[in-house]
DNA sequence: ACCTGAACACCGTTCAAGT
DNA sequence: ACCTGAACACCGTTCAAGT
């Protein structure tokens, strides 16, 4: 048994112990990387949540794993605003809101946006199966602005979720400057230019581009 | 004395060995770091550097003024970067082609991104100088591209640095998106949009502010 | 004035013993 | 099957002694 099937199993069987300490341990770490950000001591988490090093290690052997899971909980409320926001009248209003919904979400705990540059990317991760929701739910919104006219028909949903990550990254260090970002990257900075990107070094590997 | 002024001080003058020292730590610096990734034991820094662990913390009394002196030469090569391609036939590719250069620069060494977002902000930093000279170079690319009607007078270039700060630290994670999330940010995921972003405090439902 | 490295402190991780 | 916490290991940081 490795890892991860360690910490999922955890969660939903076992012992009544088991269970209430895994239960304690996330919300506890929630709470304790709220304050402290995603680097906290450890130590400290077991020792507040009321339990042994041990058990904090035995029910999230990583604290990418622990991260992993506490960024579960922050896809599944991004997905259910998601499809709150789908169908509205104005699907640039919904998309953007949703974006901006997600920076405040993943920067909450300080640490936690590069995770989610790593859950974007790891397919074998904890949160598979909640970060493929939100993207679902999220590329819906992206699309009702596509159908508009809105976003040209090339853009990929993935590097949006992409560049809200990075932005959601400097945010972590610089709060007020989310929304210019987020504006900046939506509007662009050469919003009229017609020649893509110079390559950079070798063969320009655009999308599409075979 | 504080620490900014005893890293500053021992580059410049003080006793033979010192000045000897203080080069050859931040060239292993680079070195381990290029290697190792910022995050590099400091213990094996000044081992290989081979000089005792106290003179490594003379010099550079935390690791960000270390990180910063590295910053400072990436800096120096930006701005001469800027300066050749200043009055270029396009604007367009020589801002683009230099922003390119910008990321490439701060990705090299893993870890340096989240510092050129401190040295963007930190007025009083070590880098100071030389992050104003890259500032200004740079700034003159971007007055070129704006005097051709290329970018919106409203944008600000502090937030283009920002922004493609951001997107190096995500590079870091991920390096063969670096070039997708500098095209997507440059072209605007809605370039034809008019509205501008919601306003930030109006943003519903943001987790924090429940 | 500067260098050295042992000593200290902190924190992450493991694992044998206990329930 | 799970919990516990002492023990170990690693690394960052300081500071008294040396040059």
């Amino acid at each position: 048994m490795d890892a991860k099937q360690a910490a999922r199993t955890s969660a939903q069987s076992g012992r009544k112990d088991a269970r209430r300490n895994h239960a304690r341990l996330l919300a506890t770490a929630r709470e304790l990387f709220l304050e402290q950000g995603a680097d906290a001591s450890l130590d400290a988490l077991a020792r507040r949540a009321g339990v042994g090093i041990g058990t904090l290690y035995r029910h999230f052997p990583t604290r990418q794993n622990l991260l992993e899971a506490l960024l579960t909980e922050s896809y599944d409320n991004l997905s259910s605003r998601a499809r709150e926001l789908t169908g509205s009248a104005s699907p640039e209003v919904a998309l953007t809101t949703w974006l901006q919904a997600f920076i405040t979400e993943v920067t909450e705990v300080r640490g936690m946006a590069a995770s989610v540059m790593a859950t974007l990317r790891d397919e074998r991760s904890e949160v598979f199966t909640s970060c493929t929701s939100m993207r679902a739910a999220g590329e819906v919104l992206f699309r009702e602005a596509q159908r508009a006219g809105l976003i040209p028909p090339e853009v990929e949903f993935l590097d949006v979720l992409r560049l809200v990550g990075a932005i959601a990254m400097a945010a972590e260090q610089e709060p007020d400057v989310a929304d210019r970002l987020l504006a900046l990257a939506l509007r662009g900075l050469m919003p009229g230019a017609e020649t893509p990107v110079p390559a950079a070094g070798a063969e320009a590997r655009g999308p599409g581009a075979g």
